[in-house]
DNA sequence: ACCTGAACACCGTTCAAGT
DNA sequence: ACCTGAACACCGTTCAAGT
């Protein structure tokens, strides 16, 4: 064989990222693996080790794809209301939806670490922070007042609440047992860290 | 070989949930393997599935340990404040501070998932349950008027704030920076809610 | 220059065969 | 009855060899 430019290196990475996002997408994160993806696109495994270091680097593209598609979603429901906090209620509701809808892919980019000492990326961080971005606006129009610091902490107290109740939900470590819909948690817990946040601030 | 006897169905599966605890802090989730754990107690591999259905029950047992360890730490810095905030607080310091110190283990528990549909135990829920009925106690202190139901529910929103700032803090996805310290980010957050909390039932 | 194919050192899981 | 050893079907990663 040994066929020559059939695609470029770049060709070959989006080929890559895009299979391996159908496989997680069709037998979860178990199911992925550098053979399968190489197979899926037509390739040898070793072809997918002259694109990339190696199945981590593949896997932060992924999740580099999968953190774009999130913050989509995430602010598609932005500007459906004008009242603030019931545009952040909704994006925390679109957050839990995108988790319920991509279980494999959102567990995926909560779950894979960088090997040894290996720092985020700068690019990447830049993404995380483009998503914080999108919940930093709503926030800032309900509390104009704040300095940037302020409103970062803030922001990050939110979203980690919205996050963690997500995670434990979705992994059936909160115990709801059914009763309780996750989707109701998540939005009284906004309402109330918005009403304590207001509060702590002597605005109320 | 085929010794006989030299351990009992039970100290076999203990000697294995002890060997996976000490590779797994030793050499994180990714060094952890049914084959390591099986040459670390001196039998064959073969071995654990005579007293294990598969490595994701071993994975079960272990993670139940670490449930009870990190329950411990939690509540054993329950009582040494009276102000019930303050518990809160200092409970939601030691979660992180039992997640920054056995990383590996903290992050096999919330990152495992049992394949397929199989549901969680139940005797596994009671642990769930036990740990957040330890942080229940002090809210109920600080919110007496409360039932049941609205107790819980707010034991579960505080947690999962908890929790979710130590997962994302901890794997780098809050952007912090060095700047801040996750632990002022705690802190932060649990006044924030308990005040939040306070004022939208009335009480403030 | 680009890609393969085979190799290396691992996996989880099963099960006939040994004592 | 208890345990082994080998097998099966997989892994990630590397790299000499082919075109």
């Amino acid at each position: 064989m040994a066929r020559r430019s059939d695609h470029s290196r770049e060709q070959l990475q989006q080929m890559a990222i895009s299979a391996a996002i159908a496989i997680l997408n069709e037998h979860g994160v178990a199911g992925l693996s550098a053979r399968k993806v190489a197979k899926s696109i037509g390739y040898t495994v070793g072809t997918l080790y002259l694109v990339f270091k190696n199945l981590d680097e593949l896997l932060l593209y992924v999740n580099a794809a999968t953190l774009d598609d999130l913050q989509r979603a995430i602010m598609q429901e932005a500007n459906v209301h004008t009242d603030p906090a019931q545009i952040l209620k909704t994006m925390a509701l679109a957050y839990l939806r995108y988790a319920q809808q991509h279980s494999a892919r959102w567990s995926l980019l909560f779950s894979h670490r960088l090997p040894a000492n290996q720092p985020i990326p700068a690019w990447f961080e830049q993404k995380i922070t483009s998503v914080f971005d999108g919940v930093k606006m709503p926030l800032q129009q309900l509390h104009p007042e704040l300095n940037e610091s302020a409103l970062l902490q803030a922001t990050r107290e939110l979203w980690s609440g919205v996050h963690g109740a997500c995670d434990l939900g979705l992994s059936d470590k909160l115990n709801l047992g059914g009763r309780f819909k996750l989707e109701e948690l998540i939005e009284s817990f906004v309402e109330n860290y918005l009403f304590g946040f207001a509060k702590s601030k002597g605005i109320a």
